[in-house]
DNA sequence: GCTTGACTCTCCCCCGACGGGAGGGTTCAT
DNA sequence: ATGAACCCTCCCGTCGGGGGAGAGTCAAGC
């Protein structure tokens, strides 16, 4: 058993988290200040590893930091009110959820669209032809739809 | 039907690619610089409103504007092998495809956490128990650990 | 003692794809 | 002539860090 307080590399080691994110996340104040060896080294102690764990796993299920740095002041509140730390985790699980129906909505497009192209070496493709003309240009309404129209609302990157 | 060329606003208008945007893509090169008035104003043609138009499409489906650019260039070369639109498209989806598994990897987790949740005013909460308890970490001594066992695995006190 | 290599420190720029806003010029209608 | 509505070019901020420069620190080996 590590009892002793480690320094910033077998923190990262044993926490999963990387030596930038470690500094990163004091430099934003996610945890507290690092206590300092004489020469300026960051020293660690058992609580503070638990901490970063705690952060890892939050940053797995994709929370963001800030929700994340209230996530940790519940943690530390034994007297919290569990539905507290319920909704934090709904709204987060509404917002995995509008992504995920919008990546399902550029799949299906997209895949319709990949269906139909030949991908041989003639130059006519229904991905361009459909890149090219948005929903409502053009009205090629013919027999067979090929596919979705490309949804309105805009790209993932917010 | 608008012949002459239009200004960046309506430019933006009738793509609905946003002004910032719009002049974003000019600056990276994903656009020719447009005409310019003499006193300096940007001026498109139906030709660049195609263009962006093409581009807003492409983002929709969540295309990078690197493979834009590289869309962009098959796009208006009539002999290309609808091969190599294809590979990107589909290289794109294969992209989609690892963003959706792991979205859905997290619902998943989430969504379980959250199910055991009471969600009242009890602070016993397995969100917070399971983000501070990493898989393989304290193996599980008993079946329900829901709410009994509150001591076992304190945050640190601060 | 001296060097070597492995750590660590701070600081600053970089990624994607723009958005916001400052500070100024232009155009058009009133 | 003046106000509103455009437009311009910069520069900074987003989110969550990664990469690397330049310098300091520490233990071990010779």
């Amino acid at each position: 058993m590590s009892v002793r307080p480690v320094g910033i590399g077998d923190a990262s080691k044993t926490t999963g988290v990387s030596v930038k994110a470690i500094r990163h996340y004091e430099a934003i104040g996610l945890i507290r200040p690092a206590t300092r060896t004489g020469a300026g080294y960051r020293l660690y102690a058992e609580q503070d590893l638990h901490a970063l764990r705690f952060i890892r796993q939050a940053r797995n299920l994709g929370f963001p930091i800030e929700t994340i740095a209230a996530l940790l002041e519940l943690w530390r509140d034994r007297e919290r009110p569990s539905q507290a730390v319920k909704a934090l985790a709904s709204s987060h699980m509404a917002e995995l959820d509008a992504k995920l129906r919008e990546l399902e909505a550029m799949k299906r497009t997209l895949a319709a669209l990949i269906e139909h192209c030949h991908g041989d070496a003639r130059p006519e493709c229904p991905i361009l032809e459909n890149l090219a003309t948005p929903a409502g240009t053009a009205p090629r309404r013919d027999a067979h739809r090929c596919g979705t129209d490309v949804d309105a609302e805009g790209p993932p990157g917010r």
